[in-house]
This record gives structure tokens, sequence and C-alpha cells, in this order.
DNA sequence: CTGTGATTTTTGTTGCAACATAATGAAGCG
DNA sequence: CGCTTCATTATGTTGCAACAAAAATCACAG
């Protein structure tokens, strides 16, 4: 995945390979593949088990994504998986529509016939899954679909703070329901969002990711409601 | 302040109190105030010392610096207060007026009487600072200005979002020309501010604070242009 | 069976030493 | 005189043990 330009020009400068990274992103995985449950208890020692390492660096990756809100504290030497508040929930898709809407309108003008050509090839890795139930993978070319867009926009540092938004929904969104949650509604969206990076077309790009998000969130609540004690 | 009651909802437990977030904290103000010049260079172990510390916390706290892009990293082993790069800054500014815009907008339809006597006296502190030379204080004022309408909106995950924005111009921005930075175009949009918030006019209230950050956004470009070395 | 308090266990944080590695400066070469 | 190479210094990271504090557990009273 050939996605190191663009962090170098998010960060000119490469920082070391840290064993604490390599926790960090670990632990990420796991959380955006939901192995741990809404409520689930980090234990510094735990994870540094887990992932071989000593404590100084599982304790560095907690700490990071506690500070993404990726994980939250509910007292002074506890933190967990955060639940998927509704209130919260809210939030994080109004600042998406801001942030994301803001980089697919920048990203339009980038249009050209080789994008137009990767994103239809994602797109049809996205179908394929879906035809096959593979939910896990349509959630992650999903994903991959919006943030080669994203990336268009030329604007590291907005995408540095997009992402941890997927972290922080990702972790309570593949637990629940991943069956479902993107059946329905992305094929659309992504058409149109194709169509006007094709046309070079900010606006319509905007309208057509926001849409996404949109849709995404009411499936989200959807499933949120329903699920009131599983 | 009564302000617990949005803190709370944000984060319902509260976090123990670190020796890294005092190191964190303290690192913070030093860049805000200044003390840094761009370009210098931070290490842990002098950073510990000038703190009081061991290493742990003084990495901590860096490491949090730099997630938040208030430091940058140059090479492996080296962090340095960050230049204020034209185009870094653009960005910044970019993604400031989506997230600030937003915050703006939800805070319009709070307003109340007492909020806007709040705001009045808030802006008095900027314009008593402002006529007695005190810049430093009319730059810290016009933070709370802003942050006590972003507070309004009730999303405490974007106040979150924005906050760190702010620290990273604010290094560079306290370092160049304090003098006038502030004097010249915060008044009249801030006015309209006030205005906006009183009839609790979300549009012209966005519409206010994104001419305030145009305008600090041109202040400090040019700023930045005619300051080729100093 | 439930609520309460003490006891035990677990856990995060901190300080520190060892290690690997990059920055720095000096010397040699073109 | 400028550039490369190499040795020295400085620095970040890591692992680990000690400590204080919180959480979990359990006993016991009501």
């Amino acid at each position: 995945m050939p996605e190191s330009s663009v962090a170098e020009a998010a960060a000119p400068a490469r920082p070391p390979v840290r064993l604490g990274d390599i926790a960090y992103e670990k632990l990420k995985e796991s959380l955006i593949r939901g192995t741990y449950r809404p409520g689930h208890k980090l234990t510094v020692r735990a994870a540094a088990d887990a992932l071989g390492v000593s404590s100084t660096p599982a304790r560095d990756a907690i700490n990071r994504l506690v500070l993404e809100g990726a994980l939250v504290y509910t007292g002074p030497k506890t933190v967990i998986v955060p639940h998927l508040d509704s209130q919260i929930l809210e939030e994080i898709t109004l600042i998406r529509l801001a942030l994301e809407g803001l980089a697919a309108e920048r990203a339009g003008s980038e249009g050209t016939q080789t994008i137009v050509a990767e994103l239809e090839a994602i797109q049809a890795l996205i179908d394929a899954a879906l035809d096959e139930a593979r939910y896990a993978d349509a959630l992650w070319h999903n994903k991959e679909f919006h943030f080669f867009i994203y990336r268009l926009a030329g604007l590291p540092h907005l995408l540095g703070m997009i992402e941890p938004l997927w972290l922080r929904i990702g972790a309570s969104f593949n637990d629940l329901y991943p069956e479902f949650a993107l059946a329905k509604y992305g094929v659309h969206n992504h058409r149109a969002a194709i169509e006007a990076i094709g046309e070079r077309d900010g606006s319509s790009l905007r309208a057509a990711i926001e849409s996404d998000i949109r849709d995404g969130f009411r499936q989200l609540k959807r499933a949120k409601t329903a699920d009131h004690q599983p």
C-alpha cells in the first residue's frame, strides 16, 4: 500500500520505528477489527504481554489511544473500550461532515482518469467482499475508498485529524452488526462519488461523501437503538 | 467557572493527576508563551531537568506535544519547535474555518443575555489589555473569547480538536510580532460576533468567527513574509 | 439475601540504568 | 576550499523494579 508519499508530505522527517508505535498499531488494529468488545478493560501489563513488549511501550500505546479517544478512562486506573454513546456518535458525525466534507471538496478538482480507475478498482473489491459475505474486508476497503479520496486533497494534517475519528467509531462499529452495516447504503453514494471525481466536481463529490456519512450514521444509530442489551 | 458539566459530558471520569500531565501543561505553557523560539531543539533530559521530573514523564509530555503537532520531528532523534510554514498555516486555517465555523454555528442558538454580558466582559479585558500594551494578555483573552463561544456549542470533542490547532499556531504566533498581532483586526469581528449571539443568529456568528480567523490568517501571513531573517 | 467494610490483589506511574543509534565535530581527501 | 569519512558525544527508547493507590474480593453483620 503506497501511502508513504502522503505520510512524508505530512512529516518531512520520519520518526524512528519505535516499539511503542508497533504496539499502538497492533492495538489499533485489534480495536478496529473488534477484537475487544466495548466495555473491555485494558491493562498495561496485559497489553505488554499480549504484544510481547515491556510495559513502557504498551503504556505509550494505550495513552496514545486514550488521547485519540479510542479508549476512555472510567476510573483513575481503568481504561476501557468505549461504548457507542449515541450523543457522542452524533458529535463525531458532525465533525466528520465538516472535515471529510472539506477533504472531499478539495479532492474533487484533483480527479484524473487513473484516479477514477483506481477508485473503481477499490469499489470492485468492496462489491466482491459484500457478495462473498466477507464483511470485515468490505469495511476495510470502504475505509480505503474514503481515504484514497481524502488523500487527493493534499492536506496531510487534515488527514491526520480524520483518521482518529474512524478509529473511534470503528471500534464499536465492527462490534455491532458488521454483517449488514455496509451492504445496503454504500454503493449508491460511492458511485456518485466516482462520477463526481471523474467530472472534477468538488461540490458533487462533497455531497456524495456527506450523503455516505449521513447514511452510515443512520445505519449505525438504528443498529444502536435496536441493541439495548444483547 | 462552572464548566465542569461540559467537561464531565466529555469525560465522565477524570484521569488521575499524572506527573506527565503537569510536565505537558508546563511545556505547553512555555510554547504558547514563546519561551522557545521556532527551531529550538527539545531533549528529554533537558526537559526533565528543567521540570524537575525524571525522563519518563518528560518523554510523555514531549511525545504528546509531537502528536498534537506542537512539536515536530526533524530527525529520528531531534524534535524542534516548528517553524511557521506558510503551507501548513494555510491548511490549519482551512481546518479551523471548518471546525470553529461549525462550533460557532452551533453556539449561535445558545445565546442568552448573561452570555452576551460575559462576552462583553471578556472583550473589555481585550480592549484594556490592548490599550495598555499588554499584548500577551490580549492574546490570552482573545483565546478565552473564542473558546467561550465554542463551549456553548456543547460539543466537547469538537472543542478537544480545536484546542491543539491554537497551540500549533500559537507557538510561532507569539514569537513573531506579538505587539501588533491583535491590535488592528480583532475588535470589529468580535463586536459582530457578540451581536450575532445576542440575536441567536448562528449563521451570522459563524460568519463573524470565520472572518476573524481569516483576518488573523492574513495578519500572520503578512508578518511571516515580512520576516525572512530576523 | 443484601449492604458494608476491611483485606488482598491488581495496576499505573515513576525513576533509572543499559543499549542502540543518530547527531555532532574533527580530520583527511579531492 | 568544500566534501566525505570516521570517531566521539549525546539522546531516545526500552525494560524493569519499587511504590502508591485504586479495584476487586471476601467476610460478616443486618
